[in-house]
DNA sequence: GATGGATGTTGACGATGCCAACATGCGGGT
DNA sequence: ACCCGCATGTTGGCATCGTCAACATCCATC
Protein backbone atom coordinates (compact mmCIF):
# COMPACT_ATOMS: atom_id res chain seq x y z
CA UNK A 1 0.00 0.00 0.00
CA UNK A 2 0.88 3.55 -0.33
CA UNK A 3 1.12 4.84 3.40
CA UNK A 4 -1.01 4.22 6.13
CA UNK A 5 -3.09 7.63 6.32
CA UNK A 6 -5.34 6.29 9.30
CA UNK A 7 -3.14 6.09 12.18
CA UNK A 8 -2.79 2.83 13.59
CA UNK A 9 -3.30 3.28 17.32
CA UNK A 10 -0.61 0.35 18.83
CA UNK A 11 2.66 1.51 20.41
CA UNK A 12 3.95 2.67 17.37
CA UNK A 13 1.36 5.79 15.83
CA UNK A 14 2.82 5.37 12.21
CA UNK A 15 1.68 9.09 10.93
CA UNK A 16 2.92 10.87 13.97
CA UNK A 17 4.53 13.48 11.96
CA UNK A 18 2.08 14.80 10.29
CA UNK A 19 -0.64 14.27 13.12
CA UNK A 20 1.34 16.46 15.62
CA UNK A 21 1.77 19.39 12.67
CA UNK A 22 -1.91 19.40 12.42
CA UNK A 23 -2.64 19.48 15.81
CA UNK A 24 0.29 22.52 15.95
CA UNK A 25 -1.98 24.09 13.20
CA UNK A 26 -4.71 23.75 15.35
CA UNK A 27 -3.07 25.73 18.06
CA UNK A 28 -1.85 28.09 16.38
CA UNK A 29 -5.00 28.94 14.82
CA UNK A 30 -6.79 29.51 17.85
CA UNK A 31 -3.76 30.51 20.47
CA UNK A 32 -0.97 31.86 17.56
CA UNK A 33 2.24 30.65 18.05
CA UNK A 34 2.47 31.10 21.68
CA UNK A 35 0.21 28.22 21.83
CA UNK A 36 2.17 25.54 19.85
CA UNK A 37 3.80 23.64 22.25
CA UNK A 38 5.97 20.76 22.55
CA UNK A 39 3.26 19.15 25.37
CA UNK A 40 0.10 20.22 23.68
CA UNK A 41 0.73 18.94 20.24
CA UNK A 42 1.54 15.33 21.74
CA UNK A 43 -1.47 15.55 24.09
CA UNK A 44 -3.79 16.37 21.27
CA UNK A 45 -2.16 13.53 18.82
CA UNK A 46 -2.94 11.15 22.07
CA UNK A 47 0.50 10.26 22.54
CA UNK A 48 3.26 10.81 25.25
CA UNK A 49 5.44 13.98 25.81
CA UNK A 50 8.55 13.66 24.59
CA UNK A 51 7.54 11.66 21.78
CA UNK A 52 7.92 14.71 19.47
CA UNK A 53 11.35 14.88 19.80
CA UNK A 54 11.56 11.85 17.77
CA UNK A 55 10.55 14.29 14.56
CA UNK A 56 11.51 17.69 15.59
CA UNK A 57 14.96 18.96 17.63
CA UNK A 58 13.09 21.09 19.54
CA UNK A 59 9.76 23.36 20.50
CA UNK A 60 11.38 26.24 17.04
CA UNK A 61 12.02 23.39 15.32
CA UNK A 62 8.07 22.38 15.32
CA UNK A 63 7.05 26.07 15.40
CA UNK A 64 8.58 26.66 12.16
CA UNK A 65 7.17 23.97 10.43
CA UNK A 66 3.66 24.65 11.76
CA UNK A 67 4.68 28.71 10.26
CA UNK A 68 4.80 27.14 7.27
CA UNK A 69 1.81 25.03 6.83
CA UNK A 70 -0.03 28.97 8.09
CA UNK A 71 2.04 30.49 5.32
CA UNK A 72 0.42 27.66 3.25
CA UNK A 73 -2.93 28.46 4.86
CA UNK A 74 -2.61 32.22 3.13
CA UNK A 75 -1.35 31.33 -0.28
CA UNK A 76 -4.41 28.85 -0.82
CA UNK A 77 -7.14 32.05 0.06
CA UNK A 78 -5.04 33.89 -2.12
CA UNK A 79 -5.60 31.44 -4.93
CA UNK A 80 -8.79 30.70 -4.65
CA UNK A 81 -9.62 34.78 -4.69
CA UNK A 82 -7.21 35.11 -7.72
CA UNK A 83 -9.15 32.14 -9.81
CA UNK A 84 -12.38 34.34 -8.99
CA UNK A 85 -11.40 37.13 -10.69
CA UNK A 86 -13.25 37.71 -14.09
CA UNK A 87 -12.40 40.38 -16.77
CA UNK A 88 -12.70 41.77 -19.95
CA UNK A 89 -9.15 42.97 -21.15
CA UNK A 90 -6.23 40.99 -19.63
CA UNK A 91 -4.45 44.70 -18.44
CA UNK A 92 -7.80 45.08 -16.46
CA UNK A 93 -7.73 41.12 -15.16
CA UNK A 94 -4.23 41.38 -14.27
CA UNK A 95 -4.40 44.58 -12.13
CA UNK A 96 -7.74 42.69 -10.91
CA UNK A 97 -6.18 39.67 -9.75
CA UNK A 98 -3.55 41.64 -8.30
CA UNK A 99 -5.62 44.05 -5.98
CA UNK A 100 -7.59 40.24 -5.43
CA UNK A 101 -4.32 38.76 -3.58
CA UNK A 102 -3.85 41.86 -1.62
CA UNK A 103 -7.30 41.90 -0.48
CA UNK A 104 -7.01 38.08 0.28
CA UNK A 105 -4.08 38.86 2.16
CA UNK A 106 -5.64 41.28 4.61
CA UNK A 107 -8.35 39.20 5.03
CA UNK A 108 -6.52 36.43 6.17
CA UNK A 109 -4.87 38.36 8.77
CA UNK A 110 -8.38 39.49 10.18
CA UNK A 111 -10.04 36.35 9.75
CA UNK A 112 -7.12 34.22 10.75
CA UNK A 113 -4.86 35.75 13.66
CA UNK A 114 -3.54 33.23 14.89
CA UNK A 115 -2.36 31.54 11.54
CA UNK A 116 -1.39 35.18 10.40
CA UNK A 117 0.83 35.94 13.53
CA UNK A 118 2.08 32.32 13.59
CA UNK A 119 3.43 32.68 10.08
CA UNK A 120 5.40 35.65 10.98
CA UNK A 121 6.27 34.44 14.33
CA UNK A 122 9.93 34.18 12.41
CA UNK A 123 11.48 32.97 15.64
CA UNK A 124 14.26 31.27 13.13
CA UNK A 125 14.46 31.64 9.17
CA UNK A 126 12.01 28.85 9.19
CA UNK A 127 13.45 28.10 5.74
CA UNK A 128 15.59 25.94 7.61
CA UNK A 129 18.20 23.43 5.79
CA UNK A 130 16.19 20.36 4.60
CA UNK A 131 13.36 19.84 3.86
CA UNK A 132 11.58 22.45 3.39
CA UNK A 133 8.70 21.73 1.11
CA UNK A 134 9.27 23.42 -2.59
CA UNK A 135 5.79 22.50 -3.68
CA UNK A 136 3.94 24.77 -1.51
CA UNK A 137 2.63 27.65 -3.00
CA UNK A 138 4.06 30.43 -1.60
CA UNK A 139 2.32 34.13 -0.98
CA UNK A 140 5.17 36.29 -2.68
CA UNK A 141 5.55 33.73 -5.41
CA UNK A 142 1.66 34.63 -5.79
CA UNK A 143 2.30 38.41 -5.71
CA UNK A 144 5.66 38.00 -7.74
CA UNK A 145 3.48 36.44 -10.25
CA UNK A 146 0.47 38.63 -10.19
CA UNK A 147 3.37 41.52 -11.19
CA UNK A 148 4.71 39.59 -14.00
CA UNK A 149 1.78 39.79 -15.81
CA UNK A 150 0.80 43.44 -15.44
CA UNK A 151 4.35 43.79 -16.80
CA UNK A 152 3.43 40.82 -19.65
CA UNK A 153 0.21 43.07 -20.04
CA UNK A 154 2.05 46.41 -20.52
CA UNK A 155 0.40 47.97 -17.35
CA UNK A 156 3.52 48.29 -15.38
CA UNK A 157 7.40 48.87 -17.18
CA UNK A 158 9.59 46.12 -16.88
CA UNK A 159 12.31 48.39 -15.03
CA UNK A 160 9.47 49.46 -12.36
CA UNK A 161 8.99 45.70 -11.83
CA UNK A 162 11.53 45.18 -9.33
CA UNK A 163 10.21 48.39 -7.18
CA UNK A 164 6.86 47.79 -7.15
CA UNK A 165 6.92 44.26 -5.52
CA UNK A 166 8.75 45.78 -2.66
CA UNK A 167 6.13 48.34 -2.47
CA UNK A 168 3.31 45.97 -2.85
CA UNK A 169 4.76 43.80 -0.63
CA UNK A 170 4.68 45.67 2.03
CA UNK A 171 2.20 48.17 1.96
CA UNK A 172 -0.01 44.73 1.86
CA UNK A 173 1.29 43.48 4.69
CA UNK A 174 1.76 46.60 6.73
CA UNK A 175 -1.94 47.21 6.64
CA UNK A 176 -2.31 43.76 7.57
CA UNK A 177 -0.14 44.50 10.67
CA UNK A 178 -1.49 47.22 12.01
CA UNK A 179 -5.08 46.34 11.66
CA UNK A 180 -3.88 43.65 13.51
CA UNK A 181 -1.10 44.17 16.38
CA UNK A 182 -0.38 48.33 15.43
CA UNK A 183 -2.47 51.34 16.41
CA UNK A 184 -5.40 50.39 13.80
CA UNK A 185 -6.33 47.56 15.87
CA UNK A 186 -9.81 48.71 17.10
CA UNK A 187 -10.50 50.88 14.03
CA UNK A 188 -14.43 50.38 13.36
CA UNK A 189 -15.33 47.79 10.40
CA UNK A 190 -16.15 50.81 8.22
CA UNK A 191 -13.05 52.65 8.55
CA UNK A 192 -10.83 49.15 8.26
CA UNK A 193 -12.93 48.99 4.69
CA UNK A 194 -11.53 52.63 3.57
CA UNK A 195 -8.20 51.79 4.66
CA UNK A 196 -7.97 48.74 2.66
CA UNK A 197 -9.57 50.56 -0.10
CA UNK A 198 -7.20 53.61 0.20
CA UNK A 199 -3.70 51.07 0.43
CA UNK A 200 -5.03 49.06 -2.52
CA UNK A 201 -5.61 52.02 -4.61
CA UNK A 202 -2.23 53.01 -3.48
CA UNK A 203 -0.68 50.25 -4.91
CA UNK A 204 -2.50 50.44 -8.43
CA UNK A 205 -1.51 54.00 -8.49
CA UNK A 206 2.16 53.45 -7.74
CA UNK A 207 2.34 51.11 -10.65
CA UNK A 208 1.81 53.94 -13.29
CA UNK B 1 13.06 66.41 47.33
CA UNK B 2 11.77 65.62 43.83
CA UNK B 3 12.06 62.15 44.20
CA UNK B 4 14.26 59.45 45.27
CA UNK B 5 16.02 58.05 41.88
CA UNK B 6 18.56 56.16 43.50
CA UNK B 7 17.56 52.75 44.93
CA UNK B 8 17.39 53.14 48.58
CA UNK B 9 18.29 48.92 49.10
CA UNK B 10 16.51 48.39 52.57
CA UNK B 11 13.34 46.26 52.29
CA UNK B 12 11.16 48.30 50.16
CA UNK B 13 13.41 49.11 46.92
CA UNK B 14 11.74 52.64 46.50
CA UNK B 15 11.53 52.75 43.15
CA UNK B 16 10.64 49.03 41.90
CA UNK B 17 8.09 50.01 39.37
CA UNK B 18 10.59 51.55 37.09
CA UNK B 19 13.56 49.30 37.77
CA UNK B 20 10.96 46.71 36.67
CA UNK B 21 10.21 48.78 33.47
CA UNK B 22 14.04 49.09 32.75
CA UNK B 23 14.99 45.79 33.32
CA UNK B 24 12.28 44.45 30.93
CA UNK B 25 13.37 46.83 28.20
CA UNK B 26 16.66 45.81 28.73
CA UNK B 27 15.33 42.17 28.39
CA UNK B 28 13.37 43.04 24.92
CA UNK B 29 16.17 44.58 23.77
CA UNK B 30 18.42 41.42 23.57
CA UNK B 31 15.53 39.14 23.08
CA UNK B 32 12.55 40.54 22.24
CA UNK B 33 8.87 40.11 23.78
CA UNK B 34 9.92 36.05 25.14
CA UNK B 35 12.82 37.62 27.20
CA UNK B 36 10.36 39.73 29.13
CA UNK B 37 9.65 37.16 32.47
CA UNK B 38 8.38 38.29 35.84
CA UNK B 39 11.57 36.29 37.39
CA UNK B 40 13.87 37.38 34.72
CA UNK B 41 12.88 41.31 35.48
CA UNK B 42 13.15 40.33 39.49
CA UNK B 43 15.85 39.22 39.46
CA UNK B 44 17.58 41.79 37.26
CA UNK B 45 15.89 44.41 39.74
CA UNK B 46 18.10 42.76 42.48
CA UNK B 47 14.48 41.65 43.79
CA UNK B 48 12.62 38.96 44.79
CA UNK B 49 10.61 37.02 42.34
CA UNK B 50 6.04 38.18 42.91
CA UNK B 51 7.72 41.38 44.11
CA UNK B 52 6.08 42.85 40.49
CA UNK B 53 2.96 41.23 41.44
CA UNK B 54 2.17 44.20 43.42
CA UNK B 55 2.85 46.81 40.18
CA UNK B 56 1.71 44.58 37.52
CA UNK B 57 -1.29 42.32 37.32
CA UNK B 58 0.46 39.73 35.49
CA UNK B 59 3.16 38.97 33.07
CA UNK B 60 1.21 40.59 29.88
CA UNK B 61 0.54 43.82 32.01
CA UNK B 62 4.27 44.37 32.29
CA UNK B 63 4.77 43.50 28.78
CA UNK B 64 2.48 45.79 27.74
CA UNK B 65 3.95 48.39 29.71
CA UNK B 66 7.84 47.37 28.16
CA UNK B 67 6.65 47.36 24.67
CA UNK B 68 5.01 51.36 25.15
CA UNK B 69 8.52 51.77 26.02
CA UNK B 70 9.76 50.54 22.72
CA UNK B 71 6.99 52.23 21.17
CA UNK B 72 8.73 55.49 22.53
CA UNK B 73 12.45 54.62 21.64
CA UNK B 74 11.18 54.24 18.10
CA UNK B 75 9.23 57.74 18.57
CA UNK B 76 12.79 59.23 19.81
CA UNK B 77 14.80 57.65 17.25
CA UNK B 78 11.98 59.22 14.39
CA UNK B 79 11.94 62.90 16.26
CA UNK B 80 16.13 62.83 16.40
CA UNK B 81 16.22 61.95 12.55
CA UNK B 82 13.48 64.66 11.63
CA UNK B 83 15.17 67.49 13.47
CA UNK B 84 18.51 66.79 11.31
CA UNK B 85 16.49 67.75 8.42
CA UNK B 86 17.09 70.72 6.10
CA UNK B 87 15.81 72.17 3.15
CA UNK B 88 15.23 75.43 1.40
CA UNK B 89 11.50 75.71 0.62
CA UNK B 90 8.73 74.56 3.72
CA UNK B 91 7.30 71.98 0.64
CA UNK B 92 10.69 70.24 0.41
CA UNK B 93 11.00 70.10 4.22
CA UNK B 94 8.53 68.78 4.64
CA UNK B 95 8.55 66.37 2.49
CA UNK B 96 12.30 65.83 3.40
CA UNK B 97 11.28 65.26 6.92
CA UNK B 98 8.63 62.43 5.90
CA UNK B 99 11.33 60.59 4.29
CA UNK B 100 13.55 61.00 7.17
CA UNK B 101 10.52 58.98 9.27
CA UNK B 102 10.04 56.62 7.36
CA UNK B 103 13.77 55.81 7.32
CA UNK B 104 14.11 56.11 10.82
CA UNK B 105 11.38 53.41 11.00
CA UNK B 106 13.25 51.19 9.25
CA UNK B 107 16.43 51.50 10.60
CA UNK B 108 14.90 51.67 14.09
CA UNK B 109 13.13 47.73 12.84
CA UNK B 110 16.69 46.93 12.04
CA UNK B 111 19.09 47.65 14.28
CA UNK B 112 16.87 47.02 17.16
CA UNK B 113 14.94 44.00 16.54
CA UNK B 114 14.11 43.54 19.86
CA UNK B 115 12.55 46.56 20.80
CA UNK B 116 10.74 46.73 17.09
CA UNK B 117 9.27 43.36 17.88
CA UNK B 118 8.00 43.90 21.75
CA UNK B 119 6.42 47.06 20.27
CA UNK B 120 4.27 45.24 18.01
CA UNK B 121 3.58 42.20 20.39
CA UNK B 122 0.38 43.13 20.78
CA UNK B 123 -0.26 40.39 23.40
CA UNK B 124 -3.30 42.56 24.34
CA UNK B 125 -4.53 46.39 23.89
CA UNK B 126 -1.56 47.60 25.61
CA UNK B 127 -3.61 50.79 25.18
CA UNK B 128 -4.91 49.50 28.15
CA UNK B 129 -7.30 51.40 31.08
CA UNK B 130 -5.27 54.08 33.07
CA UNK B 131 -2.12 55.09 32.81
CA UNK B 132 -1.45 55.30 29.23
CA UNK B 133 1.48 57.75 29.11
CA UNK B 134 -0.04 60.60 26.89
CA UNK B 135 3.41 62.70 27.42
CA UNK B 136 5.37 59.88 25.22
CA UNK B 137 5.51 60.69 21.81
CA UNK B 138 3.74 58.58 19.46
CA UNK B 139 5.38 57.28 16.12
CA UNK B 140 2.47 57.52 14.16
CA UNK B 141 1.04 61.12 15.67
CA UNK B 142 4.31 62.18 14.59
CA UNK B 143 3.42 60.61 10.88
CA UNK B 144 -0.08 62.21 11.39
CA UNK B 145 2.09 65.92 12.05
CA UNK B 146 4.27 65.21 8.94
CA UNK B 147 1.29 64.46 6.74
CA UNK B 148 0.02 67.79 7.87
CA UNK B 149 2.70 69.50 7.01
CA UNK B 150 2.79 68.39 3.38
CA UNK B 151 -1.14 69.47 3.46
CA UNK B 152 -0.21 72.80 4.95
CA UNK B 153 2.61 73.57 2.32
CA UNK B 154 0.20 72.26 -0.35
CA UNK B 155 2.29 69.14 -1.30
CA UNK B 156 -0.72 67.10 -0.37
CA UNK B 157 -4.48 68.11 -1.22
CA UNK B 158 -6.48 67.89 1.88
CA UNK B 159 -8.95 65.32 0.68
CA UNK B 160 -5.90 62.69 0.43
CA UNK B 161 -4.29 62.92 3.46
CA UNK B 162 -6.96 60.11 5.18
CA UNK B 163 -5.60 57.81 2.68
CA UNK B 164 -2.22 58.77 2.42
CA UNK B 165 -1.79 57.92 5.91
CA UNK B 166 -2.95 54.71 5.32
CA UNK B 167 -0.45 54.28 2.88
CA UNK B 168 2.45 55.61 4.51
CA UNK B 169 1.99 53.84 7.92
CA UNK B 170 1.34 50.77 6.10
CA UNK B 171 4.23 50.75 3.20
CA UNK B 172 6.84 51.67 6.46
CA UNK B 173 5.45 49.54 9.01
CA UNK B 174 5.35 46.34 6.29
CA UNK B 175 8.86 46.87 4.75
CA UNK B 176 10.35 47.00 8.54
CA UNK B 177 8.08 43.58 9.35
CA UNK B 178 9.47 42.25 5.92
CA UNK B 179 13.09 42.67 6.18
CA UNK B 180 13.19 41.65 10.29
CA UNK B 181 10.99 38.42 9.98
CA UNK B 182 9.39 37.61 6.17
CA UNK B 183 11.00 36.60 2.79
CA UNK B 184 12.98 39.67 2.97
CA UNK B 185 14.84 38.63 6.05
CA UNK B 186 18.86 37.76 4.74
CA UNK B 187 18.20 40.36 1.44
CA UNK B 188 22.00 41.27 0.73
CA UNK B 189 22.51 44.94 2.51
CA UNK B 190 22.68 46.68 -0.85
CA UNK B 191 19.33 44.66 -1.84
CA UNK B 192 17.84 46.49 1.55
CA UNK B 193 18.83 49.70 0.85
CA UNK B 194 17.08 49.64 -3.01
CA UNK B 195 14.02 48.33 -1.31
CA UNK B 196 13.92 50.91 1.18
CA UNK B 197 14.51 53.53 -1.43
CA UNK B 198 11.65 52.01 -4.15
CA UNK B 199 8.83 52.02 -0.97
CA UNK B 200 10.10 55.37 0.23
CA UNK B 201 9.59 56.60 -3.50
CA UNK B 202 6.62 54.90 -3.93
CA UNK B 203 5.12 56.71 -0.80
CA UNK B 204 6.22 60.04 -2.38
CA UNK B 205 5.07 59.42 -5.49
CA UNK B 206 1.43 58.09 -4.44
CA UNK B 207 1.20 61.60 -2.35
CA UNK B 208 0.66 63.02 -5.89
C1' DG C 1 12.86 -16.41 13.04
C1' DA C 2 16.44 -13.37 15.43
C1' DT C 3 18.21 -8.68 15.75
C1' DG C 4 19.08 -3.73 15.27
C1' DG C 5 17.54 0.75 14.62
C1' DA C 6 13.56 3.70 14.50
C1' DT C 7 9.86 5.11 17.26
C1' DG C 8 7.35 5.88 21.86
C1' DT C 9 7.38 5.94 27.09
C1' DT C 10 8.71 6.96 31.84
C1' DG C 11 10.90 9.73 35.03
C1' DA C 12 13.47 13.53 36.34
C1' DC C 13 15.38 18.47 36.57
C1' DG C 14 15.30 23.38 36.18
C1' DA C 15 12.58 27.36 34.90
C1' DT C 16 8.38 29.89 34.56
C1' DG C 17 3.65 32.12 36.04
C1' DC C 18 0.82 32.58 39.69
C1' DC C 19 -1.50 31.85 44.41
C1' DA C 20 -1.50 32.08 49.59
C1' DA C 21 0.49 33.26 53.82
C1' DC C 22 3.64 35.93 56.05
C1' DA C 23 7.08 39.94 57.08
C1' DT C 24 8.41 44.75 57.07
C1' DG C 25 8.25 49.49 57.63
C1' DC C 26 6.48 54.17 55.88
C1' DG C 27 3.13 57.58 56.65
C1' DG C 28 -0.97 59.46 58.52
C1' DG C 29 -4.03 60.19 62.46
C1' DT C 30 -4.35 60.98 67.24
C1' DA D 1 5.70 61.37 69.90
C1' DC D 2 3.39 57.20 69.36
C1' DC D 3 0.97 53.58 67.06
C1' DC D 4 -1.13 51.04 63.74
C1' DG D 5 -2.88 50.22 58.81
C1' DC D 6 -1.82 49.24 54.39
C1' DA D 7 1.31 49.32 50.62
C1' DT D 8 5.27 46.81 49.50
C1' DG D 9 8.50 42.59 49.58
C1' DT D 10 9.46 37.67 50.90
C1' DT D 11 8.97 32.66 51.35
C1' DG D 12 7.05 28.55 49.89
C1' DG D 13 4.38 25.88 47.05
C1' DC D 14 1.82 24.17 42.77
C1' DA D 15 1.02 23.23 37.87
C1' DT D 16 3.06 23.50 33.36
C1' DC D 17 6.67 23.69 30.02
C1' DG D 18 11.15 22.30 27.55
C1' DT D 19 14.63 19.06 27.55
C1' DC D 20 17.72 15.13 28.87
C1' DA D 21 18.61 10.16 29.98
C1' DA D 22 17.22 5.56 30.33
C1' DC D 23 14.16 2.21 29.00
C1' DA D 24 10.35 -0.29 26.14
C1' DT D 25 8.37 -1.79 21.84
C1' DC D 26 8.04 -3.23 17.28
C1' DC D 27 9.02 -3.09 12.06
C1' DA D 28 12.14 -4.37 8.59
C1' DT D 29 15.89 -6.76 7.03
C1' DC D 30 19.02 -10.61 6.86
Amino acid sequence: MVKAVEASRGYHHGNLRDALIDAGVDLARSGGPNAVLLRAVSRAAGVSHNAAYRHFADQEDLLGTVAQRCMTQLSLLMIERMDLVQARTAARRARSRLEAIGRAYVDFALTEPGWFRTAFTSARPHTAAGDVDQAAPNPYALLGAALDDLVRTGVLAPHARAGAQYTAWSAVHGLSSLLLDGPLRELPQADVARAVDAVLAGINRSLG
